[in-house]
DNA sequence: CCAGACGTTGTT
DNA sequence: GTCTGG
DNA sequence: CCAGACGTTGTT
DNA sequence: GTCTGG
């Protein structure tokens, strides 16, 4: 099984869906954001302005930037006790916005094929992340970066996958925004996969995964072969 | 004490 | 920054 | 995850 | 084969 994965957005139709009050000006709908790219998120500051975060954690103490390379997901079973992550996850936690995500699923003789996932309704989805700011030097300006949480994965997703990042059901999404510090303990459950969650599967028509395919026409979902309910 | 790690996924 | 291992 | 690189010397 | 960058 594969496990990290690429997101698509578009932040108009995001807006919209999370009442939010603004998004960042001149981010087009993306296709193919891969790690180290600017994801649209929603922090735990208080209000309701969308921003961009470089996705890939840098730890604040972190003294070389690359360790965000691989901070692109954490684990929710051990996020409170990972020294990289356990500060944010007790004060810098952050939604990210997507409206369907990438895996590649392994198939019977090892070939990886990309399947393209979204919300059935093709609602755009808020997925669980912390966020960190982390300054180069005293002159230049401080970087702000997340990570995407994980979680096992719900019925829908075993067949393609053996991990998913944590897509926030609607209701919860202002808890895990709550401001400031809060008891971790309380928030785990949040981070629990929705079982009930209508996703559909597609296989796309080529690699998307290569920033040469970062156009729509590359991406756009073709109906699942075989369709999404022979996977389960 | 200091030095070094601090992560995930997937694969063997 | 904080913990672990030597 | 996939795609693509995989290097040194010297100069700014 | 393994690491880095997207």
């Amino acid at each position: 099984m594969c496990g990290r994965f690429t997101l698509t957005v578009n932040p108009e139709v995001v807006q919209l869906a999370f009442a939010l009050e603004s998004v960042p000006a001149g981010y087009a709908p993306r296709y193919n954001i891969a790690p180290t790219q600017p994801v649209l998120a929603l922090t735990n500051e208080g209000h309701r302005r969308a921003t961009l975060l470089r996705w890939g954690l840098i730890p604040a103490w972190a003294k070389d930037p690359t360790i965000g390379n691989s901070l692109i997901n954490a684990r929710s079973e051990t996020l409170a006790e990972k020294p990289a992550f356990r500060h944010a996850f007790r004060r810098r936690r952050c939604v990210i916005f997507a409206d369907g995500f990438y895996e590649w699923q392994r198939l019977p003789d090892g070939r990886r094929r990309p399947m393209y996932i979204r919300l059935t309704s093709g609602e755009p989805f808020a997925l669980a992340g912390l966020w960190e700011v982390w300054q180069p030097s005293h002159s230049e300006e401080a970087l702000r970066t997340c990570t995407i949480v994980t979680t096992r994965p719900n019925a829908f997703m075993a067949p393609i996958h053996s991990r998913m990042p944590v897509i926030l059901d609607r209701a919860v999404v202002d808890d895990w925004l709550t401001p400031g510090d809060v008891d971790p303990l309380e928030l785990m459950p949040l981070l629990a996969p929705l079982e009930t969650l209508p996703l559909t599967a597609y296989e796309v028509s080529k690699a998307v995964n290569s920033p040469h395919t970062d156009v729509p026409d590359l991406i756009r979902p073709l109906p699942a072969s075989p369709p999404p309910d022979r996977l389960l």
